[in-house]
DNA sequence: GTTACTGCAAACCGTTTGCACTAGA
DNA sequence: TCTAGTGCAAACGGTTTGCAGTAAC
């Protein structure tokens, strides 16, 4: 088959590659549609059914596993929206959080974090060694707010 | 049935009773073992086992209603812990966030809260109504530091 | 040609629900 | 008495797993 790469999409699957794993056409097709939604956390049952139509037939375990294998290799990273299934965004290189609108569900990016200062003060009053964290926010958007 | 109260259960059996929800035996036993936990969240299933001491045969369905309704009457809080099921603890007043051991697990409290900031920020900066956030530290406790 | 990867279907498991029975007030 | 609450067992739904077939290299 001929591989036509899209150009953002070259640095990832290089990766794949020198990692020994094999560039195939269901992990292409999940690349490039979280490429495509860069910034916007999808379910799994979304990138299941965008990733079908660029190759049909892919398996909901394919998805799956393919995604496991990407936050593995920081090719994505998870999104904590406390939603009924787990969401997945392509690893932009920014460390960011959500903003989750309850009523919708629409998720805006936070540009900042500043948990940092916080692992700092853990860091000096706990003998805990913090190696991640997690952080959202939730309320409503500005089509969902009541009586707005 | 004669009932038996613990000293700091009065005011959350109360709280039941005064919104019209009965104060029954399993919701007693469920409420008794987040009190002497405090500070400590507990897993369903360690609620339920801690619970079935007091209560013999009390069901998980039970549990699983009667965290859902103290979490709506504010009498408990879910913790955000990311492990395999949900987390609850006694409602103690104090908003606050975990620490937790991503190798056993264990978790330590943290006294402060310093979202209310980052609330603030997104405010000025975005046309969401933020009513609520959750955030969580993982790392290695002092005894699963690696090499250490 | 090897074997990593895939699709399928079944298993898994935490949580929820329906229902007949029980017990709180 | 009346009905909210309960225990049980089945259903639910997102995720994982086993396995035989397929495709990457």
């Amino acid at each position: 088959m001929i591989m036509i790469l899209k150009k953002n999409d070259a640095g990832h699957l290089a990766g794949l590659r020198s990692r020994g794993y094999r560039i195939t056409s269901p992990r292409q097709a999940v690349l490039e549609v979280l490429e495509e939604n860069e910034g916007r956390p999808l379910s799994t049952e979304e990138i299941h059914r965008l990733a079908s139509t660029r190759h049909e037939g892919i398996g909901l375990a394919t998805v799956y596993r393919t995604l496991e294998l990407f936050c593995e290799l920081q090719i994505a990273a998870r999104a904590h929206l406390h939603r009924d299934s787990e969401h997945f965004e392509i690893n932009s290189g920014s460390h960011h959080h959500h903003l989750v609108c309850v009523s919708c569900g629409e998720v805006e990016m936070l540009e900042e974090c500043v948990i940092e200062e916080v692992e700092k003060a853990v860091r000096d009053r706990s003998d805990f060694l913090v190696t991640s964290h997690c952080m959202s926010l939730f309320g409503y958007c500005p089509s969902c707010i009541p009586g707005g």
